[in-house]
DNA sequence: TTTATTTACGTAAACGTTTACGGAATAATA
DNA sequence: TATTATTCCGTAAACGTTTACGTAAATAAA
């Protein structure tokens, strides 16, 4: 309807459609005067040049993907946050995708965004197995920022956070206030970010020359209902007086277990987590956490893809560590 | 780089650009051979056609926005997730804008899509008075509809829940529950969603004979520290024995508030909240909230923009009411 | 004065699709 | 056989920009 176009506008000031795109993109090739009268009845008309077209002739689409496994999920709302508000700094427009951990579903996303519908794509990995291969393709074609949920045979630029030492520390912190056996509830095995706190799990344990028992390794299911019941029997055969949660969604789960299992967090069980939780001081009892700059990761690793767009970035494996921060509440508190 | 057009790919079939862009929309003027030919090739080229060639000849964009005051919120990124859905369900594309409760950034943003740059428009409203004027203009040039955050001055489709109803039945329960001295934390003032709920929340009072006290609602700050504050001293100096919060970001600080001030919730005073916190259940004590359903809103309100791009819908002005769920818990209980 | 340079603008092509129009070949009908 | 309809495909224009190229006028340099 209203839709006006640089020819109309361009008819309406008695000029051609080149000086009029020429002014509003202030080049020395035109009077200032002129420029003024074009921005003028821009204004005026409410001219809004047509991002197809500028796209089809400049091959930029000043649009940038997300891809998440799930946006609700208080680390990817904050992190999309982040990123959000650099783009909007930078006039870029932010399309999402969510892919339920699939990685079919992601790589149909990858598949689609291949057109030149964006000028890049930040993505955190879906927890399933991934076509490694697919992913070279991609990022020979379309600059890719992995943030968080990162594998290390995918080459690319990286933001994570300091998985092993958060969970090596989490595990310190238990045993300093008493645990003598801890249980971890995995997730994410497929990727980097799982093995690593994995492995911090496991070498902190080592470290303080706890039993290597494999039976303390709980792995998640597929829902949250699966999950449940696998913790509830986890808690209730190998009776951990510790646990860490490599997840949110596998901690909270926890306390309902324990409710039912009428376990006493912390006396008789004490919980630590990977969490983005705006309010764990008020869960009761209050959750120790390992809290992730989410925003910060965000915008982190938007920043680095508007390098990469103005070729001011040069290392095309590099991984940042953002640091965790370790929040120690009364889930974890030490029993005199 | 491997970015493939179909000029080359009618090339490598010996076929014109016409015939394989027929093809590949599977028009009836093509041979089912060639078709399965140019499938074929399209395939083994992993031929993905240019999205702004597309759009500009088709003034269509395949993408539609979604504005929301923050992402980093249990409502929106729930109610985004639902869109998303819909949206994957269509092969439609999301973007996503965040104004932080500016109204000056949501009309930037709502002026930028007048491109044609979207085809399709879902907003939640900043809460900050708007100019109603502008919405006029926007809404005939391109389809909006709103969800949750919606202004009775501004016509359009709406998806809402019943805030008013909402509001008056926890002040009933409240009631019920033995309070005698109600508060209500109010926000989105300048929005019907939070006039509604106001609203509710006085007629409720009124129709238990309960006195008429100005003094007894509290206004929102500027940010969270100031909310904190205003809280605080609402609370110690008003002295209520309930309280509804029309926001979860209200509702939250309570508790904090209540610590401070050696106050017992739920003996020295009940609260309830308008939240989708995920796990109020775990909190100290448990948060009774009326519970949105935020996905559901999501999906409705994206359905209807899909229905209004079909033509398959004939009521401009409807608005769609969904209802929330009081969820009774413990920070509400009667006390013996 | 002649020639070169600069300024300020217009013309037209290009980006990669989609589609109106047309046409040749084949099949159907008279 | 002559006419009409159908099938299948190609040509070219169009979508709204941006920009290489050209050019006329004005200015500077020779």
């Amino acid at each position: 309807m209203g839709e006006i176009n640089i020819k109309q506008l361009a008819c309406e000031l008695n000029l051609s459609a080149a000086t009029v795109s020429r002014a509003l993109r202030d080049s020395h090739e035109i009077s200032s005067e002129t420029k003024a009268r074009v921005l003028e009845m821009a204004k005026k008309l409410n001219y809004e040049p047509n991002p197809f077209a500028s796209n089809l002739r400049g091959q930029k689409s000043k649009t940038i993907a997300v891809i998440v496994p799930e946006i609700a999920n208080n680390f990817f709302s904050l992190a999309i946050n982040g990123i959000e508000e650099v783009a909007r700094e930078r006039d870029y427009h932010v399309l999402i995708y969510q892919t339920h951990e699939s990685s079919a579903i992601e790589t149909s996303f990858l598949n689609r965004l291949l057109s030149g519908r964006v000028d890049g794509v930040l993505i955190s990995l879906a927890c399933e197995n991934v076509d490694k291969e697919h992913f070279k393709k991609i990022s020979n074609q379309l600059p890719v920022v992995f943030f968080d949920r990162v594998h290390d045979d995918i080459d690319g630029v990286k933001i994570t956070t300091d998985d092993y030492e958060s969970a090596y520390n989490a595990v310190q912190h238990l045993i300093e206030n008493g645990c003598k056996k801890i249980g971890y509830l995995s997730a994410l095995n497929a990727l980097s970010t799982g093995k690593k706190r994995l492995q911090g799990y496991l070498d902190a344990l080592k470290d303080n020359d706890f039993p290597d028992d494999g039976n303390l390794i709980m792995k998640s299911g597929a829902n949250n209902d699966e999950n449940y019941t696998l913790i509830k029997n986890f808690i209730a055969e190998h009776k951990p007086d510790g646990i860490l949660s490599s997840i949110e969604e596998l901690a909270m789960p926890c306390y309902y277990a324990c409710k039912e299992l009428n376990l006493n967090i912390p006396v008789d069980l004490k919980l630590i987590s990977f969490s983005n939780l705006a309010h764990a001081q008020l869960l009761n009892p209050s959750l120790t956490t390992i809290n992730q700059p989410a925003f910060e990761i965000g915008v982190e690793a938007a920043g680095i893809l508007f390098k990469i767009f103005n070729k001011r970035w040069y290392e095309p494996n590099q991984t940042i560590i953002l640091k965790s921060n370790l929040i120690k509440r009364e889930s974890t508190r030490a029993i005199a």
